[in-house]
DNA sequence: GAGTTTGAAACT
DNA sequence: CAGTTTCAAACTC
């Protein structure tokens, strides 16, 4: 891989020569981390568990540092970068319980501590909560620039990681009534703005470089700071827009409030780049959190420098960037939140122009994020991607998307195999060493729970770091995770750079290769049709198969697979795909009503689901469909709450189908079903194509089908373009986008 | 858990 | 484009 084109051109992006990385191996074990001899001498340090807490810790040198206060203290942080004589470590409890953190050694850059203070300074003011819990960890400072540590990546990105991690569990513990948590982190957080003003220039002073930040939600791992908290819950129902502190982005900030949510952007000038600035606004926003105080989650921010991001845009000013934007500009997204951090290139070099936080959820499998608290949570599944692609009605981010505390984790645990902290994905920057985390014990991990995960991929990759379409994960568009037990594992946040870079290659060779494997039949709607007739019907594989011995009866066979019937695609033999032979006659409706006498009531009730279907479609002036796939498949899928029911995949589509389908399903006639000739003048405009398609508004160029040896793959554009009304054929059309957002639109 | 089978993906 | 190899999931024992 480091002599592929696509890491030349990499490397030839950056002026600045790898240079011995400085990084020291951390691997951070909450365990050890525990036992560490506290730092910190307060006596509220014993009650971690239970109490309110600021943890901070530095483990960029091996040293580890930990503050904690515990209830009713305050912590107040000493911003005076000066004074060196602060050390870590010190502290003082005045009347008022205000833990003084002090510096770290004086290094302004590292006093994104301050956040921390600040934050539990914030929840100390208004929260009576027993548990409040702010942890603020600066995991690691990492200079990833060295082939060394990882060789297939020309990383030239100094990084800080910032955790923090937020507890607010304990303030609805008590009463269990989540109204009436007043914890105002909006109030909290900036009513002395003047104490969050942070030394973080000096950052900028000293680095003289641009900034980006990422955030990275996730959940928090049992065991990773001894809270012994139940896991439920976790919700986050608003995240708002940024105080006063940040004047300047206060200005440019546009807030959309949609539901429950609000979603803020905010520019940042040039001045702000500091990635203090970014991370705290960051922690701001994302802590700003109202609504849910089960939350137990950790935010993790990851704010950095590119120097080689310096030098190419001040080199081309603007132009070519696509790829270090790429870098730069990432969103991450997790469970039902998202943060994303726009930073487009500006010809004086700025990296950072805007930092937004969604709340949209972009899922790669609506599976994955299925309501069950058995099933393990996606919630640190992370897809990666331009922000600018990315637009979801939060409405069906908030019925998509729940996430419960993996309970693969405890698992993990309890088989003694502690999830680090986290395989990489949020504590990345470790050496190589580091990330190949799986362990033999972690082989398997499927199989050995072949239920307990199936809303969540995991991958069991050796070869392909998962950087390859063999990696299920990666195939996903999704990182690779803990219950992962990958090899070798690139598919992860510290590697986005070539997360994206492969993933672009890939596309380059087969721009869907990224698209879901399943796709509906002239079907715009999917996730209407999918609550109406829970089965994946009206679906085919996109390519088709190529089962030899299988017959297509076994998870082999990718259309049985994915729960959908072999169609004209496939190149199987013996097909016998239980949800619809290859060979099978292609029924019409027309045929599907003489023949209904011998269709079981289960079909019937299918093809009535379909008929809704087809009514549906009509009040929403979408055609209809002649489709009688569900006819075809309407054996219950075996793997219907199988990772790969291909109906839900890549839910961000559904945006607007949740929103028709639940206006339509308000209509009180909804579920009547049509006259049979209604049914049958329904089908007349099947072959009306969506919107969008007829606009040819398709990024993804048409793929053509070649001959029936080669894969065919059939692109909503070539489909669109050659259906002409009233043809009465079968017609597949690629209702979702890649997994990952476009990787060339996030300017 | 180890080994085998299978077919998609990648490679030539 | 076709054949081969690689790969990892699915499957079997």
């Amino acid at each position: 891989m480091q002599e592929s084109p696509i890491f030349d051109f990499l490397n030839s992006l950056s002026p600045i020569k790898p240079v011995k990385s400085i990084h020291v191996t951390q691997t951070i074990n909450p365990f050890t981390f525990a036992s560490l001899p506290s730092v910190l001498t307060s006596p509220h340090v014993g009650s971690l568990s239970r109490s309110r807490f600021v943890r901070w810790r530095q483990l960029y040198d091996s040293s580890k540092f930990e503050f904690s206060c515990d209830d009713g203290s305050t912590v107040l942080i000493n911003r005076t970068v000066e004074n060196t004589s602060a050390k870590l470590g010190e502290h003082q409890e005045n009347r008022d319980s205000r833990l003084f953190l002090g510096e770290i050694d004086g290094d302004p850059s590292y006093d994104i501590s301050n956040i921390g203070a600040e934050f539990a300074r914030c929840s100390d003011s208004k929260c009576s909560s027993p548990r409040c819990d702010i942890k603020v960890e600066q995991i690691e400072e990492c200079s990833t620039n060295s082939s060394t540590l990882f060789p297939f990546t020309q990383k030239p990105f100094q990084r800080d990681l910032c955790e923090i991690e937020v507890n607010l569990e304990g303030l609805c513990q008590a009463d269990q009534n989540k109204e009436a948590i007043s914890c105002d982190w909006e109030n909290l957080m900036f009513d002395d703005p003047d104490l969050l003003k942070l030394e973080s220039s000096n950052y900028n002073l000293l680095h003289n470089k641009p900034a980006y930040a990422e955030a990275i939600f996730r959940e928090r791992s049992e065991g990773e700071n001894m809270a012994t908290l139940p896991d439920e819950g976790i919700e986050v129902l608003e995240i708002t827009e940024p105080h006063d502190i940040f004047t300047s982005s206060r200005n440019n900030c546009n807030e959309k409030k949609d539901g429950d949510l609000k979603e803020f952007s905010s520019s940042i000038s040039n001045s702000e780049l500091d990635p203090l600035n970014l991370i705290q606004q960051s922690c701001i926003s994302i802590l700003k959190i109202s609504g849910s105080y089960h939350e137990r989650r950790r935010c993790c921010l990851i704010f950095g420098t590119s120097e080689s991001q310096i030098g190419h845009l001040e080199d081309n000013a603007g132009s070519d960037s696509s790829i270090l934007q790429q870098s730069v500009g990432s969103t991450f997204l997790s469970d039902r939140h998202s943060v994303s951090t726009n930073m487009g290139n500006e010809s004086s070099g700025c990296i950072l122009r805007e930092m937004s936080l969604h709340r949209h959820a972009l899922a790669v499998n609506q599976n994955d994020y299925k309501i069950d608290k058995n099933e393990t949570s996606d919630s640190r599944r992370l897809l990666l991607g331009s922000c600018s692609s990315i637009s979801f009605n939060s409405s069906v981010a908030d019925l998509e998307f729940q996430t419960n505390i993996s309970e693969q984790e405890s698992n993990t645990l309890e088989n003694g195999v502690f999830p680090m902290e986290d395989d990489g994905r949020v504590y990345g920057y470790a050496a190589a060493e580091e990330i190949n985390q799986c362990t033999p014990k972690r082989k398997r991990f499927r199989s050995e729970s072949p239920r307990d995960g199936e809303t969540c991929k995991r991958c069991n990759c050796k070869k392909s770091k998962c950087l390859k379409l063999y990696c299920e994960c990666f195939a996903a568009g999704i990182y690779c995770m803990e219950p992962c037990a990958c090899i070798d594992c690139f598919n992860k946040p510290v590697h986005i750079d070539t997360v994206l870079a492969t993933r672009k290659q890939i596309e380059t060779r087969n721009p869907l290769a990224f698209a879901p494997k399943v796709i509906k039949a002239s079907d715009t709607r999917p996730e209407s049709w999918e609550d109406l007739s829970k089965s994946p019907a009206s679906a085919r594989h996109k390519r088709g198969c190529n089962c030899k011995k299988s017959g297509c009866l076994k998870k082999y066979c990718e259309c049985y697979q994915g729960g959908v019937g072999c169609s004209v695609n496939c190149r199987c033999e013996r097909c016998k795909n239980t949800f619809g032979i290859k060979d099978g006659p292609c029924l019409t409706i027309m045929e599907a009503d003489s023949e209904e006498d011998e269709t079981n009531l289960m079909e019937k009730n299918v093809l009535d689901i379909s008929l809704q279907k087809t009514d549906l479609r009509q009040n929403l002036g979408y055609a209809p469909s002649t489709s009688l796939q569900g006819i075809r498949q309407s054996v219950p899928h075996p793997y219907s709450t199988n990772k790969k029911t291909p109906t839900s995949s890549f839910p961000y589509n559904s945006s607007a189908s949740s929103f028709y389908a639940s206006q339509i399903l308000r209509r009180p006639n909804f579920f009547q079903i049509p006259s049979r000739l209604d049914k049958r003048l329904q089908m007349v405009k099947e072959d009306d194509i969506p919107e969008f398609l007829q606009q040819g508004s398709s990024p993804i160029p048409c793929i053509k089908s070649v001959s029936p040896k080669r894969k065919r793959v059939l692109s909503p554009h070539s489909v669109g373009q050659s259906s002409p009304s009233f043809r009465s054929s079968r017609k597949l059309v690629l209702q979702s986008i890649p997994s990952f957002p476009c990787l060339t639109s996030n300017q």
